[in-house]
DNA sequence: TGTACATCAGTGAACGCGCGTTCACTGATGTAC
DNA sequence: TGTACATCAGTGAACGCGCGTTCACTGATGTAC
């Protein structure tokens, strides 16, 4: 790769750390082409010599987060039975985790999906996987309303709860005892025994 | 009241009506002045000479949600100890309806909150009694974390099963199965025997 | 190695669209006498 | 009850701001010979 295309390569790398940061600022609603360019240090058109749109700039944070979410799904622990609570325990630990080192993309994802129909139906889409995924290891713990709707509300319970967490950090009760505490709520709700 | 106030009070109530409908159909922040007008047959001057802005509209709105939302709290058939599974399900089946019937108001807070910060951090302070109230049924069953915290993944789930749900319903969980399955997840989630 | 030309990332002023907001006007309702 | 004037809800064309998007230009890198 040439120099040229190597500096091309940086300026969108910086384009995008920008956004994030104007993201955490604003929200992606209110993040102006503007604002992500100053951030950065550039003229207003060097965006457009990299994303055709703010929404595409969104996606390609997106590419980046999908392929880091689908290596943590692989990292060592893995436990894959919540019957057994500490099955419950791990995933709730990784996707905080997750959501607290990406909550500016993960908002940003959220804002996007509230204004257009046609993202929140992609993003839909492309959960739908790790639905299935928190579905199968319901499978054993019988959860109310079937694995699928018990999935549901996992997924819906864990991200609500994280999202107004760090929109508004509760400091009577520190991450690890939320963790702990959404790790109770949702293994008992779903069916698990406590030992 | 003479019949020019009578006639702007009309108007007003139009207003507000077609505005609803408007939100239902591009949601709250895709929503035009002119659109709101246009829906209820006005002029687009009209608007301004009941509300000073979008946003002050929607607070009008939320004040009438407000006042139905204490009217249902004193439903007859309030039960308000949360170890019976019972009352558990009443306050489910409640917030349900509530947000079947306004799902437009409803979603169109969250998307102003989404935005605004000062939005976000009112409609909070209006909810905290809510949390409070539920906080109290807690009480009895010693929630992972505490009451308040208990009372936080009460409201962040149902909110957001509500809201998934009404915004792509699933064919394959109708409300009462949704409702009951929902009810037992909580009730076991946050400390409740099954008989 | 040097020269002449081509390419292309980056620039920032200018353009123009969309939409919120205003405002002079109309005609119906209300008030004074 | 009638007349003259005041008020005010409603109108819709016009205005103007904010911001996304374009585009002619610059200068550095790349290529040809």
């Amino acid at each position: 790769m040439g120099t040229r295309a190597q500096q091309a390569a940086q300026t969108e790398l910086e384009l995008k750390a920008a956004a994030i940061r104007v993201f955490e600022r604003v929200g992606y609603l209110n993040a102006k082409i503007t604002d992500i360019t100053a951030e950065a240090g550039r003229a207003t058109g060097s965006f457009y010599k990299h994303f055709p749109s703010k929404e595409k700039l969104l996606e390609a944070l997106l590419a980046g987060l999908l392929a880091e979410g689908d290596a943590s799904a692989e990292l060592a622990g893995h436990l894959d039975d919540f019957r057994d609570r500490a099955a419950v325990r791990w995933h709730v630990a990784v996707y905080w985790a997750f959501y607290r080192d990406h909550r500016a993309v993960m908002s940003a994802l959220q804002q996007a999906a509230t204004v257009d129909e046609e993202f929140a139906r992609r993003s839909r889409e492309m959960l739908e996987p790790d639905l299935r995924h928190i579905a199968d290891h319901l499978a054993g713990l019988r959860p109310p309303g079937g694995p699928l709707v018990g999935a549901s509300f996992f997924t819906a319970t864990l991200s609500s709860v994280a999202a107004a967490w760090f929109a508004d950090p509760d400091p009577a009760a520190g991450e690890t005892e939320t963790i702990e505490a959404l790790t109770t709520f949702l293994h008992t709700g779903l069916g698990g025994q406590n030992p």
